[in-house]
RNA sequence: GGACCAGUAGUGUAGCGGUUAACAUGCCUGCCUGUCACGCAGGAGAUCGCGGGUUCGAUUCCCGUCUGGUCCGCCA
């Protein structure tokens, strides 16, 4: 006895008048009387049910699981909406092998619930064919990735979950350690030191698709626990580095989109980016791009604005009049967003200006405007000033997003895949007075930048790399040192002390002794990956079992709280003050 | 830590200082031989998130709180 002898979505003309046995969820019932459509749903797809008056049916309701034998027939009429429209079952037995409560959602593509409701059911949602298909999409992603890199002679090896804590970068997600009471293991925020190890190990090319986990606050496009395609490889150049990986992606978009990705992807340097897009993961798909405003600006007899160091400037061209006053006050709530108060804006039309700034327009700065942004009719021009030069333009590269997005002058069928590369290896971090790396403190200096180390940190750019696709960022990497008297240079200049190394890094210092190859890689987010090729803008469309913004799940309750029992085998106590708070 | 938006039948929305709280869909019952988002007729279903205040009267206005979402900070 078998339930199924296909699958629904796979029956096609050559099964004309043969008998077939098919299982699935009841999608819908359309019953006439005498005559009972049903569309019965598994995963491949939807096939048609007829139910003549003589064939003795049972109760069918929607997600019930019936169990169909009946013979392939042609329809009469079909319906293209479905890829096997043309065809139908006619039944010869039904049989209900399980009943379902009434679903809290409307199981199809288009369902009507929010967020909430469909994470409280998951399960239910994960019917869903989008939903099933971006799964699938993922799947094929991930291997895509295997053939890839196994071909090319990369080995997957898994690292540890449970790691050490090491301070810098996000905070870790603490395990206590019940056989050495009062210490701690820290999930892994990434494989990143074990995969050096590797090379060092001399396994030469390592890949993983690897859980990795973050105690950070959530975003649409970040979850505590998410995958990522880790990959190190030694004695490869940073340009085989790059070339490698972009042979990788390439492979992936055409086995799973088909899509021919043109190589060599195209590079923008950080500074580069920061300047024209507002952006380190700037999307490419469209314009706008930003200029320096304050030779023009610094003119206007305006000191909320001529007073600022640093004017940018965006112009969007013939859509001035889509400008209204409740736009720009849509875009001001973006400059709040990003710390500034608001930004300033220009309409040109009929040769006469309007706007924010608009009485402050001499007639020698009409002229100035007109040429310096080559202004023709209907354009719009909108500022920003501000203290911080990063923030200043990254909130205009904000803006640039949502005036992209409100003028549709996003092509959703052209992907934008680009490196982003040599950062700066530091950043000054103000509030612990000290330097941070940008990256991580494995991070390669340019050569001809070492001499800065004791001199002037925040000016070293890296051989680190990001890839960057339609805005986001999902990819990131660096050539590492191998050389253990810069790395303890490195950890210096952050600071820490040599006793801190030594706790923290000893054996990672120890290791790199031991004759390192040169080596480099890279950390694919997955998730994010499948977003952009499901063309999806929430994390959680591409994970079966997601978070909510508070890291709880809506389904299962995680996080909850445990029993004293075993609490007290961990030796912890929970402050129960702090806990009713 | 901060800003903003939302919370009304199972679901998604509308609405308003005094309503029988509306619409769609889903659900239930009946009818229907070619539907395919079937159709038609009828029906059930809501302490308008929670607490307080203003008011003769609050789902509506105000304050607080909880929940969900988006963003900033954060994410080596």
């Amino acid at each position: 006895m078998k339930y199924r002898t296909i699958e629904n979505g796979l029956i096609t003309n050559e099964h004309i008048g043969q008998e077939v046995k098919v299982i699935g969820w009841v999608a819908r019932k359309r019953d006439l009387g005498s005559l009972t459509f049903i569309d019965l749903r598994d995963r491949s797809g939807i096939i048609q049910i007829l139910i003549n008056e003589d064939t003795p049916k049972p109760e069918i309701r929607n997600e019930y699981v019936i169990n169909v034998t009946g013979i392939v027939t042609k329809k009469a009429d079909p319906n293209p909406a479905l890829k096997t429209g043309h065809l139908e079952i006619v039944a010869r037995e039904v049989v209900l092998l399980n009943k379902a409560k009434n679903p809290p959602l409307i199981i199809a593509d288009e369902t009507d619930a929010l967020e909430d409701v469909r994470l409280k059911y998951r399960y239910l949602d994960l019917r869903r064919p989008v939903l099933q298909n971006k799964l699938i999409t993922r799947a094929k992603i991930a291997k895509a990735t295997r053939t890839f890199l196994d071909e090319a002679g990369f080995i997957e090896i898994e690292t540890p979950i449970l790691t050490k804590s090491t301070p810098g970068g996000a905070r870790d997600y603490l395990i206590p350690s019940r056989l050495n009471p009062g210490t701690f293991y820290a999930l892994a925020q990434s494989p990143q030191i074990y995969k050096q190890l590797l090379m060092i190990g001399g396994l030469e090319k390592y890949y993983q698709i690897a859980k990795c986990f973050r105690d950070e606050d959530l975003r649409a496009d970040r979850q505590p626990d998410f995958t990522q395609i880790d990959i190190e490889t030694s004695f490869m150049t940073y340009e085989e580095v790059l070339a490698i990986n972009e042979k990788l992606l390439q492979f992936i978009f055409k086995e799973v989109k088909g899509y021919d990705l043109a190589l060599p992807l195209p590079r923008i340097t950080y500074e580069e980016a920061l300047l024209k897009y507002g952006s380190d993961k700037p999307d490419l798909r469209f314009g706008l791009e930003i200029s320096d405003a304050k030779s023009v600006f610094t003119k206007f007899d305006a000191p909320f604005l001529n007073e600022e160091p640093y004017i940018y400037a965006i112009k969007v061209s013939d859509n001035g009049d889509f400008f209204t006053r409740r736009i720009v006050d849509e875009l001001n709530m973006v400059a709040k967003q990003h710390g500034l108060n608001s930004f300033a804006n220009l309409k040109y039309s009929n040769d006469t200006f309007s706007g924010s700034l608009a009485k402050f327009v001499t007639k020698e700065l009409h002229q100035e405007l007109v040429e310096t942004f080559n202004l023709k009719d209907n354009d719009f021009l909108l500022i920003s000033f501000g203290q911080n030069k990063r923030q200043t333009l990254t909130s205009l590269g904000a803006a640039r997003l949502k005036v992209a997005a409100m003028l549709n002058l996003v092509d959703k069928n052209a992907y934008s895949v680009l490196w982003v590369d040599s950062f700066p290896l530091f950043s000054y971090d103000e509030e612990r007075g000290n330097y941070v790396s940008e990256h991580h403190p494995f991070t390669m200096p340019f050569e001809e930048h070492i001499s800065k180390l004791k001199t002037n940190p925040g000016e070293i750019l890296s051989y680190a790399y990001d890839i960057v696709i339609n805005g986001y960022e999902v990819g990131g990497g660096s050539m590492r040192i191998f050389d253990q008297d810069l790395q303890h240079q490195i950890f210096n200049v952050l600071g820490m002390t040599e006793k801190e190394i030594e706790q923290k890094f000893g054996f990672f210092i120890e290791a790199l002794k031991y004759g390192t190859p040169p080596h480099g890689g890279i950390a694919y987010g997955l998730d994010r990956l499948t977003m952009i090729l499901t063309g999806t803008h929430d994390i959680r469309d591409v994970i079966a079992f997601p978070k909510n913004l508070r890291g709880n799940s809506l389904m299962s309750g995680e996080p909850n709280i445990v029993s004293d029992f075993q609490l007290k085998e961990l030796y912890i106590k929970i402050d129960k003050e702090r806990e009713e708070k």
